[in-house]
DNA sequence: CTCGTTAAAATGTTCGGACATTTCCACCAG
DNA sequence: CTGGTGGAAATGTCCGAACATTTTAACGAG
């Protein structure tokens, strides 16, 4: 067995960068560098540790991948928050995983027109969404023909043309637009509730009427977080159901590991 | 106005350290370095791209920041995927963020028993639970008594007796028992789908008969990944939505704004 | 052949120094 | 009062060197 000086302490002394960073992170904690302030400079804290410049950076590091600190070139060390990053996360490469559509799905556009036409006018969609924005309806169906739900798209009106290059297409429309109109996807926020189908819904997805139904509000944000697409998709609840998986750290967990 | 040479190139030359992750980088996609194997060691890249050995160690830190590479000391730099981060997440710090549980509302027993007893054993569950498991039966109700969500709770057969000190409380069930028997939750995945209200379930949530109604499967994993809860909670359509908010990126989004 | 030792290789930690770039603010000219 | 300039301060980038710790594999004793 190799030496194993199990005897005194296990921990072994934890290197100086991770000792600087620990002492910053109690002096964030208690209240002596608090959120929205600076931390001391590079070098003030060079001599108030009495250790390199290097060794200091490595500490202001190890705050930064934690997410406690962010560092400006020019301004300084800026206190963003006393606790380390999230513990669960659930994260996806491409926002195309957050859909659960089949590979070999077709949207179909079978009206458009604009929010304060028909009665389609849901009031869960609310904030930031006006009676000028344009509407498109569809019907999204498997390659068999089979249909798999039905979706309300509603974007803004300078994006209403994207109507045009919809006819029948796969990918989904939200991204058409970011490529078409140079939007930056930033945000996407989903909700999902419960529902049944009623009259013309019910028909189009060939269900009975009442069926019960799972209905997705997402909501797109993009360049400087604006609002830009809406969609409500509502499916018949027995072909849908919507999955999520978070897991437990993903960074290398032991900048963080001694927060229990 | 700053001196602002906008005339050649605006981009200005990217920092040594950049320059030479992103050769790494390519010679990743390339399979130069295929995944599985290890880096050339810090030494041999260093007079292969003739920088010092700090800029070499700052390069390889961007990719591991990036999750492209994971470094071992003793080892060498293995590559362990050719994509970067995903470029979605969405982030909880507690878990309990997962739950739109309202602060004040309570969890009451009203049955319990094993998985085999009763005929409540939906086939969604499958995968990893069989017929020793416990089954806890119970209403979330508000502070003013009006009933919130049915939920049956599936837990391994030695934490049965979590049944007992449930009695009446606030806090959620998986987090009682990870304190209780010491397990740490690694995973959570949850799936979402619609049914419907009928019998003692309807009567119990005090709505019609057939009233849709939004399920949550729930399941925890443990220690060593291992299936230790499933929770199947229903809710009344109108009375609960779920939310889910992802953004763009979380760390410091310059070391991998080169991807598009 | 097995087990323990040893040596080599690799990354981790720490020090030192120098210059570049950005930000902010005070100062001064108009 | 306004606007531009310059300098101080702060972080970013880069080089050099030395020693520590961990892992792996070769080697040799039994």
């Amino acid at each position: 067995m190799p030496p194993n000086p199990m005897n005194a302490k296990t921990k072994k002394e934890l290197p100086l960068y991770r000792q600087i960073s620990n002492a910053l992170l109690s002096g964030i904690r208690d209240g002596l560098f608090p959120v929205g302030t600076l931390l001391p400079g590079e070098l003030e804290l060079i001599d108030r540790f009495g250790s390199s410049r290097h060794t200091v950076r490595e500490a202001l590091r190890v705050l930064e991948d934690m997410g406690i600190v962010k560092r400006q070139r020019g301004r300084g060390t800026l206190v963003i928050s006393t606790e380390a990053r999230p513990a669960f996360v659930q994260a996806v490469r491409d926002p195309r995983e957050l859909f659960t559509y089949p590979e070999n799905s077709a949207f179909r556009v079978l009206a458009e027109g604009h929010v304060g036409d028909g009665d389609h006018w849901p009031a869960k969609i609310g904030e930031g969404v006006d009676e000028n924005w344009a509407r498109i309806a569809g019907l999204r169906t498997l390659h068999d023909g089979s249909p798999f739900c039905w979706t309300d798209i509603y974007v803004l009106p300078d994006y209403a043309s994207i109507a045009q290059q919809l006819g029948r297409t796969t990918r989904p429309v939200y991204e058409q637009i970011a490529e078409t109109f140079g939007e930056t996807v930033q945000r996407i926020s989903v909700e999902i509730c419960a529902g049944s189908l009623t009259g013309s819904r019910a028909k189009a997805l060939q269900v009975d009427e009442g069926t019960p139904s799972l209905v997705l509000y997402r909501r797109y944000c993009g360049n400087g977080n604006r609002l830009f697409e809406v969609s409500v998709t509502e499916h018949p609840a027995d072909s849908f159901s919507y999955s999520l998986e978070f897991n437990r750290g993903w960074q290398a967990a032991e900048h963080w590991s001694w927060s229990k």
